[in-house]
DNA sequence: GAGGAAGGTTCATTCACCAGACCTGCGATC
DNA sequence: GATCGCAGGTCTGGTGAATGAACCTTCCTC
């Protein structure tokens, strides 16, 4: 609930409420998992959630001010910038996974949609995000690889994005969103 | 965004979008930060928050629906109930905490409102809620003190639920919110 | 039987979301 | 050299939700 008037928490002595301020509005926190699945484009994030275009417009301007996305050129003529996540926006990955976790506890049925493994062992990741094979803290972004459940059939989603990631997926590696296979 | 028609996410195949139609919605993971927090009445939400009252009625019914909160008779006559959490709704404790922290090192210049220690050592949690001097898994919220970050001076709440909570203050017990402190 | 507390409901206004149409470079096509 | 198409937007009108304030009901106390 960032910006725009009468959606901030202001009065809230608290610092959830101010992460709410940044990643708290409608399709915001949607538009982060995109960009931790490497979905880059303006395009690609109308396609993928199916959003509408102000929105989207309004949600990555909010994102950028708010230094959770950087706009980075992938081509200058014409000029074209996708959508990149920076340092903080990057540690919103936990909160994130976690949530989703939780999602696929208590609010679905069916289980995850997607699994999630450390990419150097191949292990799952536990429900904090690290790796049990190899310990530690939780597994950055980087080096976390990204699979469809195999028990989840029947994804009717046909966009780019989504065709891109029933293949085993790296967080954080752009989608190939041009690539139309064979 | 849960119940009503236009604010749901269900072509996400995505957990985070089932997760993000229970808890997403304004307002909704403050009520349950509240909740963590010991609120459990009506009015307490109410003035704690500063949310319209219409607003309150429809959230926590929303999150009772959801199986997050449930209703739990505290005196008889006149009938009255607090809402307390569910265990689906204690589970929440690990993205909200992580939310939060995200927030006091991103959201915020002044760092944390509130402090979280392990209640059995009293050592504060580490960013994902475990116990450092313990190990192990995340603490769980019953076992968690709260207390006011001393650098943060000047909280300007007069409430009863910000007045009870300047002293420690283990998540879930009963916030007292009859005593008027001499 | 007046006043007050708890937990709501009802109302008018404001605001944000939505779907769809339109606009602007720019490059390739005919 | 007009047209097509794509990428990334802006503009507009209609709709639903949030807001703040007032009102209601039940019970208790004085």
């Amino acid at each position: 609930m960032p910006m725009a008037l009468g959606t901030d928490y202001e009065l809230q002595d608290c610092t959830l409420a101010r992460a709410l301020e940044v990643v708290g509005e409608r399709w915001s926190l949607l538009i982060l998992r995109d960009a931790f699945y490497g979905v880059q484009r303006f395009n690609d994030f109308l396609t993928h959630l199916g959003i509408p275009r102000a929105v989207l417009t309004a949600r990555l301007n909010a994102l950028v001010a708010a230094g959770v996305l950087r706009k980075e050129p992938y081509q200058q003529t014409p000029l074209r910038h996708g959508y990149l996540l920076t340092d903080a926006g990057l540690e919103l990955w936990g909160p994130l996974y976690q949530l989703s976790r939780w999602g696929s506890r208590h609010a679905t049925e069916a289980g995850p949609y997607h699994l999630f493994a450390h990419a150097a062992c191949g292990t799952d990741l536990d429900l904090v995000g690290a790796c049990p094979t190899c310990g530690g803290a939780p597994v950055r972004p980087a080096e976390i690889v990204m699979r469809p459940n195999p028990a989840r059939t029947g994804s009717r989603r046909e966009d780019a994005v989504s065709l891109a990631l029933v293949r085993p997926h790296p967080l954080l590696e752009p989608i190939a969103s041009a690539a139309a296979p064979a």
